[in-house]
DNA sequence: AGCACGCCGACT
DNA sequence: GTCGGCGTGCTC
């Protein structure tokens, strides 16, 4: 800003106040920086921060970006590109979350592309690729919304051709022979005429519900009286026609009448009969049209009935305690044994959070978002609440995102990246489940837990977090220990089941003796046994999928490897294949050993779907039923298991870790641990700890409602220290017990731990690199914060060979800002050697 | 992440 | 002689 004097006057045609706006854009790609982009003139009051623009990047591809901030400094090192058109007057991102996404970039050493790229459904984030379809509800000639002239051309472009027909933006501009065009695609989105997706795998198959209606000439008093006497002799048709009116208040408004009701609910009642449905259709009384309905259908009957339920004495207890904690502390710990109905609790505070007028998240593992769960909130919050999966497809979730943003969801219950909502106004965050890994993204950066960044985003607006688990991370309850978080225990279990009886079964004794039956001590197998006689029903825990992890040649000692990865291949007995659990290599099953010939080929070890195929001959009487990746990959698969379990179609379900998780069965007396040795012999700091999480977990599934279960660990080692803590089902020991190991031995939560990984094609190179990268680690940081390089367990991925180096921070702020700082500049002497130009590097920020 | 620019092998 | 392999460097 100059200065100015009064007696110099403005020149009218030099424009002196014509400012020049900037725009610092997030592309959504892997780059350190933001880019600049100049504002045209005559847009300059759409630039709207958190508003996404398309610009030009590079020779040929054009982005949309996130503005990022807008400032009148023009760059100096280079000419500033246009952007070239505003896709949105106001923000799809907002302040508090770029806020958010900055502290994660720089938390999880990675850049804000990375983050944007993770954060965003990828519907929102719009390239010269992206595609348009028309609406498969779409109607051409009962369009509710008039078409401009370009808007027209779109769509009959889209029209002629096959059906499903799609084009990507490119020929929509072309075909508009406009470069701004995009305007007229999101008007034709938001009049539901097309929609957009990124990959033609990902086109839009949305659920369709036939429905009728009563024709419009029939809605009036008058034409109804007269419909009756037209069908006075035809009885079944009058039936259909009552019983529609019963359910659809016509006389009050055309509108009930238009949405009309269920099909199937006419056709399916008793009494009624399909054909005069049928008939009804045909001679126009009734029309047939088609609903695309969401994956969760609320019934609005259901909504009211269900608003209203009690708390157990118990849980008011610990509603109110948690309240009280919220009114020192911002964040409370939840530490509630299984089946002690912090669900309710949860629904309760939700509640009040929404009555105060503010947002709430609750976050959920991926396994626990279930169907249930889902209806049991939507008859509480009905159309207030958002749901976002994993498994939705990307435009449901620009749905939710969308509906974040105008208001219409104040409740989200979602996985991880629910997190990454466009919350403005939270109030309260719930995250269930807090302890589990499944919270922590692994591959692409950013490698996040999405716990820390919802305690970062409620810190950000302002919102309490709840935090909820029967086993809490070590981390969390130190916390809650050191009085930063509030705790509220919750130890009495709802509806006075008891606690199982937890029982461990020596196998290497059973092995000595050679009793064992398979992998089945004689103790599980009889207690199987009793169970399936007494109708109940029994979940087996095995923590490895497929039949057998690796099979060997008797005769020449042959076991076969994985091409790409340093691992042998798993047996998978259905699917008749040797599979890499790591990169998804697979051969057939070798009928004989390749290199001796020998037809003595024998499987080692034992996956869930070995145990299953035992069972079958085992307990012929039995239905037994697996449930893992390979059995749940389709759609729907999982939901069927699980029902078919709940109504005992299937008497026992064996399974991965799939079956630890917040399912509630009524008549399930008996859990089995078959090898607990595996889980708790891992090579890393927290196996202990995952351990005891996953026998609390997996032992919650027995007796429930009244009935005391019994747990079986199979193990060869029963003096473990910690299945004491199992079987008593002591948390608080354990804790104190693993507490200490941590504190002796520098780990979290006393210590900070960043995982760098380094990866390479040639061994040499990745270990040269690696050793490099340790000295100037070790330059930096001191001796004592670095270990390694080391190769890990499994030391070759997807053909690359992989050196880990470990580094050990001090929590504290200042020395973990720092030492970042620190880290960034190593990497990059290694970045800047021409021989490690194809090394990959990678950084996990507090791994799990 | 793409994609263009650029320098060495098997083909018309 | 050219077409094309993918190594590396840049994108406001």
């Amino acid at each position: 800003m100059s200065l100015s004097f009064d007696f110099v006057q403005p020149q009218p045609e030099a424009a002196a106040d014509r400012v020049t706006l900037f725009a610092d854009v997030i592309l959504p790609l892997p780059l350190p920086r933001l880019y600049t982009y100049r504002v045209p003139f005559e847009l300059n009051d759409q630039v709207v921060v958190g508003g996404r623009v398309i610009v030009q990047f590079g020779a040929k591809k054009t982005l949309s970006c996130i503005v990022a901030a807008v400032h009148e400094t023009p760059p100096t090192l280079y000419q500033a590109k246009y952007i070239l058109e505003f896709i949105d007057d106001a923000p799809v991102v907002t302040q508090p979350q770029l806020k958010l996404f900055r502290w994660m970039a720089d938390y999880y050493l990675c850049t804000l592309g990375e983050v944007i790229n993770a954060a965003l459904p990828s519907a929102l984030k719009l390239s010269s690729e992206s595609r348009v379809q028309l609406h498969p509800a779409f109607e051409p000639d009962n369009h509710p919304y008039p078409l401009g002239d370009q808007e027209q051309k779109v769509v009959d472009a889209l029209s002629t051709g096959e059906e499903g027909k799609s084009m990507t933006f490119t020929e929509v501009g072309e075909l508009l022979g406009i470069a701004s065009f995009h305007k007229y695609i999101k008007s034709l989105m938001q009049k539901d005429v097309v929609f957009l997706f990124e990959h033609l795998k990902d086109k839009f198959a949305p659920k369709v519900v036939k429905k009728v209606r009563l024709a419009h000439h029939y809605v009036s008093e008058a034409a109804i009286e007269q419909l009756f006497g037209q069908l006075a002799s035809r009885a079944k048709q009058l039936d259909v026609v009552m019983r529609y009116l019963q359910r659809v208040p016509v006389y009050q408004s055309e509108h009930a009448n238009h949405r009309g009701m269920d099909k199937a609910a006419l056709t399916s009642a008793p009494h009624l009969s399909p054909s005069a449905v049928n008939t009804l259709i045909k001679n126009g009384i009734l029309e047939q049209f088609d609903q695309i309905v969401s994956r969760f259908p609320l019934d609005e009957d259901d909504a009211q009935a269900n608003m209203h339920f009690t708390l157990s004495d118990t849980q008011v207890e610990a509603r109110d305690a948690v309240m009280r904690e919220f009114q020192t502390k911002d964040i409370v710990l939840l530490h509630g044994v299984t089946g002690a109905g912090k669900t309710e609790i949860y629904i309760d505070l939700i509640k009040q959070a929404l009555d105060g007028g503010g947002q709430v998240l609750y976050l959920l593992p991926e396994i626990a978002l279930t169907a249930q769960i889902v209806t049991r909130l939507m008859r509480v919050f009905g159309s207030r609440l958002g749901v976002y999966h994993s498994k939705f497809s990307d435009n449901e979730r620009v749905e939710v995102w969308n509906g974040v943003l105008s208001g219409r969801f104040q409740v989200v219950v979602g996985v991880r990246s629910a997190v990454f909502l466009p919350f403005d106004n939270l109030a309260l965050t719930i995250v269930d489940e807090e302890h589990e890994s499944s919270y922590k993204q692994y591959d692409p950066a950013p490698r996040y837990n999405a716990r820390e960044v919802a305690l970062m985003m409620a810190h950000f607006q302002g919102s309490k977090t709840l935090l909820g688990s029967a086993t809490p991370a070590v981390e969390t309850y130190y916390q809650a220990r050191a009085g930063r978080y509030g705790l509220v225990s919750l130890t009495k279990r709802f509806g006075e089941a008891g606690l199982p009886e937890i029982v461990l079964v020596d196998t290497r004794k059973s092995r000595e003796q050679k009793t064992m039956l398979n992998h089945f001590t004689p103790e599980l197998m009889a207690e199987m046994e009793s169970k399936l006689a007494q109708q109940e029903q029994v979940i087996l825990f095995q923590n490895r999928r497929g039949y057998a992890p690796f099979i060997n040649c008797l005769d020449c000692g042959w076991i076969p490897k994985c091409t790409n990865c340093a691992v042998s291949l798993s047996y998978h007995k259905q699917a008749h294949e040797l599979r890499c659990h790591y990169c998804g290599h697979h051969d057939r099953m070798p009928a004989q050993c390749p290199a001796c010939g020998s037809r003595n080929v024998k499987t080692v070890g034992f996956g869930t779907e070995k145990i299953e195929d035992d069972l079958k001959v085992m307990l012929p009487q039995a239905n037994v039923q697996r449930m893992d990746l390979d059995t749940t990959r389709a759609k729907n698969s999982y939901q069927q298991i699980i029902s078919d379990f709940e109504q005992q179609k299937t008497n026992v379900l064996v399974g991965t870790q799939m079956v630890t998780k917040g399912l509630d069965f009524a008549n399930v007396s008996l859990v089995g641990i078959i090898n607990a040795d595996s889980i708790i012999h891992y090579p890393d700091f927290r196996a202990h700890e995952r351990a005891f999480q996953m026998f609390v977990q997996v032992s919650g599934r027995a007796g429930r409602k009244g009935k005391k279960g019994k747990v079986i660990i199979q193990t060869g080692d029963p003096e473990q220290v910690i299945f004491d803590k199992v079987i008593r089902n002591d948390y608080l020991e354990f804790y104190e017990y693993e507490i200490t190991q941590r504190r002796e031995h520098g780990y979290p939560p006393f210590m900070r731990i960043i995982r760098l990984t380094v990866k390479h094609v040639d061994v040499t190179v990745g270990e040269r690199a690696a050793r490099l990268l340790t000295q100037e680690l070790v330059d930096r940081l001191g001796r004592e914060a670095v270990l390694g390089p080391e190769a890990p367990y499994i030391f070759r991925i997807r053909n690359f060979y992989l050196q880990e180096i470990t580094i050990k921070l001090s929590r504290e702020h200042t020395v973990l800002k720092a030492a970042k700082a620190d880290l960034m500049a190593a990497l990059d002497v290694i970045r800047d050697q021409k021989e490690f130009k194809q090394v990959r590097l990678a950084a996990d920020v507090d791994p799990m």
